[in-house]
DNA sequence: CACAGTTACCTCACTGCTAAGGAACTTCGT
DNA sequence: ACGAAGTTCCTTAGCAGTGAGGTAACTGTG
């Protein structure tokens, strides 16, 4: 990464391409911490799409149950994408989706027990993995990190904190 | 992010999820970085990934000049994926590709003289939109988040610092 | 009540990636 | 000199996403 800044220094001395030291490992840890959780998912018979379904459901507490609409603000996807994921899980049992009573063109997604059970399974691997890959910070880079993410976050306009 | 956390505090509260508030945040930070990058890309009929293959290729200095597996190593993905992208430009005339005297296995990838000033246009607008990003953090806070982020790196075995 | 506008989900064409495998070429050991 | 092994790039099939657009259902207003 330092590399590529000593490039462009060389190149394009009039420009002050520090920020990439910033963005450019922004991009290298979200690859790499990407594949780490893939490999997680994996060993369970998932992916970070499905995961992130379940999981969602799964939090949202009693009774497990959303609609598309909900799981796409969520997951940050488009609603086709939301369409194409519950298809899968839904054609594996992992949830079922019904009309809703209430509203006619709304979906209720629901977690089936074999659905509940695989998250419950998979997200203490998840999170010992996520332990693991943190393990590499001390207390106080972990908070630097944290907040100054935040502050980025924020100025970017992100609405969910 | 902090919602995910609490809502887990009650469903799971024998977990540890607090790793989530990094991990989320540099997902939804990665995503949001990533929009807005492409946004910068898009006003000069670019995309990531054509940006990034011609980036690479002006900043390796004269004579803008670089083998597929070089380009492949440098945005990390395939082979399969680095023949596709050079496809496209080499379609638009912004590179050529030549097979190399040295070995006949390998090519040469150089920049045409559109591909260089196209790539000369785009990059002040993208390193500015960079800077506008970062103004959301002071000094120290950009500084701890490299920090951060390449301890993290170095932790998980990134290999180029 | 009628109807225009909105909302919720799905469909479809397209895109760019990966993974696996093949062809062309080079390198190495004998 | 020769065959085996390794490399370099391309090809292909398949996958998950986007974006545009369609259908059905709901809502609010006159």
């Amino acid at each position: 990464m330092d590399r590529v800044v000593a490039q462009w220094a060389v190149e394009r001395p009039e420009l002050d391409v520090s920020p990439m030291e910033v963005f450019g490992r922004l991009k290298r840890l979200y690859r790499l911490v990407d594949a780490e959780l893939n490999r997680t998912f994996a060993r369970h018979g998932l992916d970070a799409a499905s995961f992130d379904v379940l999981a969602t459901l799964r939090r949202s507490g009693p009774p497990y149950r959303l609609t598309p609409t909900r799981l796409m603000q969520s997951a940050m996807v488009t609603s086709g994408a939301i369409t194409q994921r519950l298809d899968r899980l839904e054609a594996r049992g992992l949830v079922t989706r019904t009309r809703s009573d209430q509203d006619g063109r709304s979906r209720d997604v629901e977690l089936t027990p074999e659905g509940h059970a695989l998250i419950d399974r998979a997200l203490p691997d998840h999170v010992a993995g996520e332990h693991r890959m943190l393990a590499g910070l001390d207390d106080d880079q972990r908070a630097a990190l944290v907040d100054a993410m935040r502050a980025l976050l924020a100025h970017l306009g992100d609405t969910s904190g």
